[in-house]
DNA sequence: GGCTTTTTCATGCCGATGCATCGAAAGACC
DNA sequence: GGTCTTTCGATGCATCGGCATGAAAAAGCC
């Protein structure tokens, strides 16, 4: 049995509390203002900026579980900001399409999103010291190996 | 409205998805292996250090919230890994203390969950960054401040 | 003591997630 | 073309988490 190092455990836990509590901060501000909760946020802009995308294109994108996605686009398109229109090249499946709505959303959660992460991260740890952050984090960012 | 830097949107990301790769890599190599949660050994673990405890100072050290600290220990409870005693000073509460079969499910759950942190951290960071990695995470592991 | 407020813990309800599976279309192979 | 395998997406079922509330004991207050 593989022993970790002292620092790997402590790592370890400052890396899950300090994510969970970033997160968390950030959910609470969206819900404070009644607006929906972050990963409305990821599908919005990662439509916003791919265009029109197949749901496994998102699923790939956004890290999410195949039956994850598809309920969340569910949601979604049930609150009108997402329209599923049927995929030319591929009568399985269909393309998702920002309307107008999901557009305005985007745009007004943004403010909050950005304000909370401001305040989670950029407020408490200063440059230097966030560069040195984002280059060590990296290699924990890749998928594990088999 | 505050406009992160990059560096706090790149660390954000990071962040993030480190702590999800992780976290989920442990929680699948438990449950590969027949074992419960990574929740439940820290339930086991802070009653094995800690001696008995009430729900509330377990609440307070695992920062759950209380409603699902109480339904965990339901299904520990069930599963026979802890015993509820009624509490001699408070007749509200109960004290919860590791049953023999909770002590021996720790001392099982140890070897795979060290296994699988070692290879999702401590196999992917050297020792000088995971020192570095510590410090710098040190203060978003603290609350943040209202 | 008698009253109100606070603490402690459980739970009903609903929404979200995980797992397994399914139907249907596409692709591969002959 | 015909058949088998793979991919795409949805969904039934059970479990888990969030929220609000409830019940009961303790603590504070007069």
């Amino acid at each position: 049995m593989a022993q970790p190092a002292a620092t790997t455990l402590l790592v370890w836990t400052r890396l899950l509390h300090a994510a969970d509590l970033a997160g968390q901060h950030c959910a609470d501000a969206l819900r404070n203002v009644g607006l929906p909760p972050p990963e409305w946020y990821d599908v919005l802009l990662a439509l916003e900026r791919g265009g029109a995308q197949r749901p496994r294109d998102l699923q790939a994108a956004l890290g999410k579980e195949q039956y994850a996605l598809s309920r969340l686009v569910d949601r979604m398109v049930k609150a009108r900001l997402l329209a599923r229109t049927p995929c030319p090249t591929d009568a399985r499946g269909h393309t998702l399409t920002l309307t107008i709505e999901g557009l305005a959303m985007r745009a007004a959660m943004w403010p909050v999103y950005a304000e909370a992460i401001e305040r989670a991260l950029g407020a408490r740890v200063d440059e230097e010291d966030r560069a040195a952050l984002a280059r060590l984090l990296a290699p924990l960012a890749e998928p594990l190996g088999a």
